[in-house]
DNA sequence: TTGTGATTGTGAATTTGTGCACAAGCTCGT
DNA sequence: ACGAGCTTGTGCACAAATTCACAATCACAA
């Protein structure tokens, strides 16, 4: 057993594909899973799973394969997801009301509860039942709503400004959607969508395969 | 000079950072950068950006730095750029819709098209001028329209098979926007972006650090 | 022409991640 | 009680990525 001691950054982005495939599983009679079935639903191989799961703890049986509820439980809580995390979501432009309306946030338990945009227009009404406020108000709706994660999705001019806005409110994870490096003290957490250069990166394997444009 | 050989998946991933960081100091009047200001400018560091750079061949010069212009040239060729790839957008929930208007698309290169849905209220219409088609024309749309690059952001149960028609009817590379595991052939370049699994991994560090919940 | 200051390009060391292969250990039938 | 058949847990070797450190090379001034 390896134990619970520090888990690598690229198991833990594994992790959440592990909890995803068992709750597939969940409904079906079995009780436990083995590593290779796991590995066959998370799109990872068997000798993977094992290693990853083997950094949470001993929770497998050899011979049997791992107890079903027992694993899920193991690895929500290492997720930390036993507690859920209110989301504030800043910007609502095209993506950022999708954002906003997009019920996987929910279901992982990461509920929206409050928007901000500095449109005047949106400030005090609700998109699709979350409520919107102004950006002067972010540090009080973050201690009102008792905000854990900030999403921003603002143009790109702005979102600097943003995030200093909610670090200095005291949110330590900040997901970005916005094509610019934002500067965040250490002990806050960054993590950066960016959809133009995903394009880019597939952009660069059509060029290298296909050597060249289309017809 | 390590030349043009193969390169560094990292570092693939890192060339758009770079591109967006050269057209950021482009209106300047300075024709150099060093490598350090555009670590500085793109968050990573310094000896890394000259390794990444190395790969694409000799392009700085020593004691002076890397021409403006014609890396930014090299770059863009090197990701493929110097060629438009158009894209179809398969599923307009508020995540497609967000997508098929998202301006970052066309803005770096890749235009949205055509776009696929199974409501036939939409199909036929448009959405912010793109033309909204049936699933069964897919196959004809992507000839039509010569679409290089497929998005998916449909439910979950619908994904597997849109990936398979988009595959079927040549699409190499495919964006996908759906918290599920997707089978396609070795020659297709997939990307997932998973905005949950994004956020449980924040919730991982939120719970590291924390320790505990909220208050 | 030679020296000085700057910056690249890259060998080498380090860290991180992956995958194989197999011993350890479990269950179950006999 | 014991052997057969699985499946986990992990040591080890390899691969990929990062980082350091410095020689090679340039521009420019004197």
């Amino acid at each position: 057993m390896v134990g619970s001691g520090h888990i690598p950054e690229a198991t833990v982005a594994r992790l959440p594909l592990y909890l995803r495939a068992l709750g597939e599983i969940a409904s079906s009679a079995q009780s436990t899973v083995s590593s290779e079935e796991l590995a066959d639903l998370s799109g990872v191989n068997a000798a993977k799973v094992r290693k990853d799961l083997s950094f949470l703890g001993t929770y497998g049986t050899r011979g049997v394969g791992y107890g079903l509820d027992y694993l899920k439980f193991e690895i929500s809580r290492a997720l930390g997801l036993a507690n859920t995390w209110p989301v504030v979501v800043c910007g609502l432009g095209n993506l950022g009301r999708a954002l906003a309306n997009h019920t996987g946030f929910t279901d992982a338990g990461f509920p929206v509860v409050a928007a901000v945009d500095i449109d005047l227009d949106k400030v005090g009404g609700t998109i699709d039942g979350v409520p919107v406020f102004a950006p002067v108000d972010l540090s009080e709706v973050v201690n009102e709503f008792e905000i854990a994660i900030g999403v921003i999705a603002t143009p790109a001019s702005a979102a600097q400004g943003v995030a200093a806005a909610l670090v200095e409110a005291g949110v330590k994870s900040i997901m970005s959607f916005v094509p610019t490096v934002l500067v965040v003290p250490d002990d806050v957490e960054l993590r950066v969508v960016d959809l133009a250069t995903e394009l880019q990166i597939l952009g660069f394997h059509l060029h290298r395969s296909n050597g060249n444009a289309k017809t």
